[in-house]
DNA sequence: TCTGTAGGCGTTTTT
DNA sequence: CGCCTACAGA
């Protein structure tokens, strides 16, 4: 294949990144700078150009989607000469690995993979194995330690020997017992599945120079979201041929939360002397105003690489901001934006998005798009394969290839209900630990003791569905096998009997999974691995898919989406919304000035999203918690130059009568408080018993009664319209009539 | 043991 | 506000 084919349309630093093929390479790719286009010509140069046979090449991707769009392009150059080409997510990559060697670590290679969900549950049972209160340790916070334990690439033993006192030393016991507790689930989360995999690297060599020697070429996407052990697992494999290549944007480091370090990519040069390095700074995607918008904001942290992006298009709008009364105001702007463009325009509903920080900022815009008749598609937010009723039956599934996966024994042992309650299930637990057995095997056992007399026949018929299933298993294809589940189970006769609309989508929801995985069972009929059954490399897929994996970008839907979320997408349209400080940044960020940096990156993530529209809204008054909040504008908003903004509007509240006022500010309760809320009631506001007031939502009233002072002030109020109801003074925004 | 309801609590972002 | 958990009653 010849050089030029290849290369050909790129720009010059684009080609040299191509052609640069051995030898650590460093490439500092700018939003919208042709990053993905980098990756895939460098792929296909090396197996088209230099002759390297597509399995000595391995490309790492944060989430699947990218891997799949990279495959797709890959291919587009190469046909199917780019088989064989390990392209996938760190966690895809490293469970294969997995499944090939695990053993060597004394495991079992047919481990399941937990989820957040089931790996909360063991943090659950292990606070009751240490007789500890879920009250007094937060299992959520825990399951997070053990987690940013797991990306900085520390087992129990070193987190204990790190820890700086004595509630970190407690902590790191409990992660040991979580990790037993794991180990005896045959269970990976999330983070083992990258942790193991570096521990077996480190303790085996020869397996590691196995992979090194497979994978004479390396390329990771999104080098600055790389956390410690995503770093350490990289340099392992690079160690001897140092055929690394990374791509990444310190600018676009957006995980540190999540353990991610953009000193892996800052110090890349250092960590591999003789590296190359090249900048990208063109931008493709973006007008004039939107890029030097960004720019504009992302300058302002002090920790950065210098770096300009430009542009060749000129001209363009400028950013239009509009701030919004309330959150309601914010999304009937933001509709009536994207209605008034699809009909005056012609623009496809696809060609708009919504990004918002938080996945809760979603439902004004929902119910507006909804009360329109829009088509709109959600990424993120509740999962589809983190559904209840899909979690449930895939639960059956697991238990049928691993018996010792305790947390789907515990969901579904009695789901539907058969009469298996909570004391049983106790005491099974309690039996099951006593002879150090999983919980189905034990429930076998228990019910020919004594005491397990009266469950018995209940048990047997749990039991009998298992095995049932198990045999299944061997003659069904995959999407049979689920169908065969839901009815052998009993669970959709139970759903059915309910008969509520709840119940209704359920089914739709499970019917969709039925679907979903004929297709899964036809796009993989000719791969088949005698080692592994169909049934083990679905649940694998599942286990590892994401909302936006599934997220097609289909021409006639508007997105809406987190800026996380946002990453690597683009859109002609873009509306950035809620940028209120504590929102945007988000008030959990304020503590220190890195959380700041990271959000100041992100809105520069948002705004560099958008190709020829750009859309900025603020709301003054938002509803949280079912409580009204007041913020002011975010303070990124003020970064934005001057002449790059065109304020469509200033919100004006509507003024009826006088306020009912507290005296003083609110004090601050705590980090995570919202304390713009406006603060009313008390003797100052004249509220007392029998006062007249006006109600935003229930309309005149009467004061019955006065509870508390101060913040927590209550009323009681007797509504002409709505009855009696119990208010908190300083969030009901109350008018005095 | 099951079912209904009251109370408490939470939201930052995700492979 | 809406979800989940804990608890009370059947």
């Amino acid at each position: 294949m010849l050089a030029e084919t290849i290369t050909e349309g790129l720009n010059p630093e684009q080609k040299r990144a191509v052609e640069t093929t051995e030898g650590p390479l460093l490439v500092l790719a700018g939003a919208g700078s042709g990053k993905t286009r980098v990756l895939t010509h460098r792929i296909a140069y090396l197996i088209g150009v230099c002759g390297i046979p597509a399995e000595s090449i391995l490309a790492v991707t944060f989430t699947n989607k990218a891997a799949g769009e990279m495959r797709e392009r890959v291919e587009k150059l190469l046909g199917p000469g780019a088989d064989g080409i390990a392209l996938g997510t760190f966690h895809s990559v490293c469970v294969r690995i997995l499944r090939r060697d695990i053993h060597h670590l004394q495991r079992d290679r047919g481990f399941v993979i937990y989820d957040d969900a089931d790996s909360l549950g063991v943090v659950k049972e292990t606070l009751r194995r240490h007789d500890m209160d879920p009250k007094v340790h937060d299992p959520r916070r825990l399951r997070w330690r053990f987690d940013q334990w797991k990306n900085q690439g520390l087992l129990p033993d070193q987190a204990r020997a790190d820890a700086a006192d004595i509630e970190e030393e407690q902590s790191a016991d409990l992660y040991a017992t979580y990790q037993k507790l794991l180990f005896d689930a045959n269970a990976l989360d999330f983070g083992d599945i990258l942790l193991q995999t570096v521990q077996l690297f480190e303790r085996f060599p020869r397996i590691l120079e196995y992979y090194q020697r497979r994978w004479q070429y390396v390329l990771v996407d999104e080098y600055q979201d790389t956390n410690r052990v995503q770093y350490q697992l990289v340099r392992q494999l690079a160690e001897g041929h140092r055929n690394i290549a990374v791509v990444g944007d310190p600018d676009q480091s957006i995980y540190a939360w999540r353990g991610a370090d953009v000193r892996n990519i800052l110090d890349f040069e250092e960590d591999y002397e003789d590296a190359r390095s090249i900048k990208l700074e063109r931008n493709y995607r973006s007008t004039q105003p939107i890029l030097s918008a960004a720019t504009a904001v992302v300058k302002n942290n002090l920790d950065r690489p210098d770096k300009t992006l430009f542009t060749d298009h000129d001209g363009g709008d400028p950013i239009r901001y509009y701030e919004a009364f309330d959150d309601r105001d914010e999304a009937a702007f933001v509709i009536g934006r994207i209605e008034r463009a699809h009909r005056e325009e012609d623009m496809p509903y696809g060609h708009a998005a919504i990004l918002y920080r938080t996945n809760a900022q979603s439902r004004s815009f929902e119910e507006r798009l909804l009360e329109y008749d829009i088509p709109y598609t959600i990424v993120g937010g509740q999962r589809f394969y983190e559904r209840a009723e899909v979690k449930d039956v895939l639960a059956y599934l697991r238990l049928v290839v691993n018996p010792a996966d305790n947390q789907a024994f515990l969901r579904i042992v009695n789901k539907p209900t058969r009469g298996i309650g909570k004391t049983t299930i106790e005491r099974v637990q309690v039996f099951a630990q006593r002879e150090g057995l999983p919980l189905v095997t034990a429930l076998g056992q228990y019910v020919d003791t004594p005491e397990g007399q009266r469950v018995r026949a209940k048990a047997g018929r749990f039991l009998s569905i298992m095995s049932d299933l198990a045999q299944a298993r061997e003659r069904q294809p995959i999407h049979e096998l689920i169908s065969h589940a839901l009815h052998a189970t009993g669970y959709l006769e139970a759903l059915a009997k309910e008969g509520t609309p709840e119940a209704e989508s359920r089914v739709d929801n499970l019917k969709e999974l039925v679907t979903s995985a004929e297709d899964f069972h036809v796009a993989n009929q000719d791969d088949l691995d005698p080692d592994r059954g169909e049934l083990e490399l679905y649940l694998d897929q599942v286990a590892l898919i994401s909302d936006l994996d599934s997220y097609e970008d289909r021409n006639d839907r508007v997105s809406l989406m987190t800026v996380h979320s946002a990453k690597g997408l683009e859109f002609p349209l873009v509306f950035l919304v809620g940028l209120e400080e504590r929102i945007f940044p988000h008030a959990s960020s304020m503590r220190d000035d890195g959380g700041i940096e990271e959000e100041r990156r992100l809105c520069y993530v948002a705004m560099t999203r958008a190709m020829r529209h750009l859309f900025i809204t603020s709301a003054n008054e938002r509803r949280r918690f079912g409580e009204h909040h007041y913020q002011s504008p975010s303070r990124f908003l003020a970064e934005v130059p001057e002449e790059l903004i065109e304020v469509l509007s200033e919100a004006r509240r509507p003024s009826r009568g006088q306020r009912v006022r507290q005296a003083e500010p609110a004090p601050v309760r705590d980090g995570y408080d919202y304390s713009y809320s406006q603060d009313m009631g008390g003797e100052e506001g004249g509220v007392a018993k029998g006062t007249r007031v006006r109600h935003p939502v229930f309309g005149l009233g009467e004061v019955l009664a006065v509870m508390g002072d101060g913040l927590n002030q209550k009323l009681k109020i007797k509504f002409e319209r709505a009855g009696v109801k119990t208010v908190m003074v300083r969030y009901a925004n109350l008018e005095l009539v």
